[in-house]
DNA sequence: CCAAAGATGTTACACTATAACCCTTTCTGT
DNA sequence: ACAGAAAGGGTTATAGTGTAACATCTTTGG
């Protein structure tokens, strides 16, 4: 049985940027953390598709839409604050950063990467987290962190490649 | 049952040099690849432990090997080999590279990072292959590759911050 | 030997990220 | 309200990682 994750599909993305910024206020408010307007807007530009940007990307794109000059600590300093609060997470493979659908939980970043359109989808498999546990359980490895980047074709791009 | 990789205890890593070495060569040279020199040395440094190593570490160690200017293509062009030979894995989460122990069969990259001592050890377990297969064709994703990163305490490194 | 392909040298540059310093805003305790 | 502390953000400069483009040298196969 095959369930093609939302973000692979056509969808009302409104509703997921509404969604991520909803979340994202009353989570910074539960735990005391300042979503400040620029921290906001930095979330809101990272939420403008399912595809990573890199910072770069996010810092002309501040620049563009404030006009003014913004320089990299600007944006770095806001994905950190991001990344910290679990609103984004960060794809190593890419140097791009992608919003988080479900920050209220603390989790690892394990995403699909389609090579084609760019888009990341975050899975979630309690499978998958106990399969790495066991693993670094059996070196008598006290795991910290982890994360899983998966690449290859969703299920859009795979079929344009097979006609 | 736990059993602790080779390369988290204290062991002949002489062993793992020569191993490696006699693996790339016998390997190249059934796929008609040539593995000059360069590329041999740069094998060499990266086996140098199993911690891995950055572009730029590998570059001034040539440098100071051989008394002359090394720039960075040509660690570059030799790691490049090296990866499409699946000698070596990438690190993305270090920006570093570490010897492959397995090199005759591809497959993806998998580590355990001691974030104490810094060194990498690579998991084989089909169990994780297929979990992860799993996950990708639930969601319609063709898979193509994918690299999982770990991180952590070693079995070392945890009794040391134990103690 | 010659031509073609492959490997390496060389220079310059692009992209990603952080250090250090300063000023302003917000919070905290009195 | 006030002073002092803490956090946020602007600015400049620089560190770290990786590639493009082109020249030169070496190996390979006829
Ligand atoms: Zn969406
Ligand atoms: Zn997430
Ligand atoms: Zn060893
Ligand atoms: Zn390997």
């Amino acid at each position: 049985m095959t369930h093609t994750p939302l973000a692979f599909r056509h969808h009302n993305h409104r509703l997921c940027v509404r969604g991520a910024l909803d979340s994202a206020r009353t989570l910074c408010n539960e735990r005391g953390a300042r979503l400040t307007p620029l921290r906001e807007q930095v979330l809101e530009l990272v939420w403008q598709s399912h595809k990573p940007l890199g910072a770069y990307q996010l810092m002309d794109q501040l620049a563009t839409a404030s006009t003014r000059r913004v320089a990299p600590p600007t944006v770095y300093r806001a994905l950190d604050f991001l990344l910290e609060q679990g609103l984004i997470h960060r794809i190593n493979g890419l140097n791009a950063y992608v919003g988080c659908p479900s920050p209220e939980h603390r989790h690892p970043s394990h995403f699909l990467l389609c090579r084609a359109c760019g888009v990341a989808v975050e899975i979630e498999s309690a499978q998958l987290n106990e399969t790495i546990m066991d693993n670094a359980r059996e070196a008598g490895f006290r795991l910290e962190s982890h994360s899983l980047e998966v690449t290859g074709l969703c299920p859009d791009c795979r079929s344009q490649s097979d006609a």
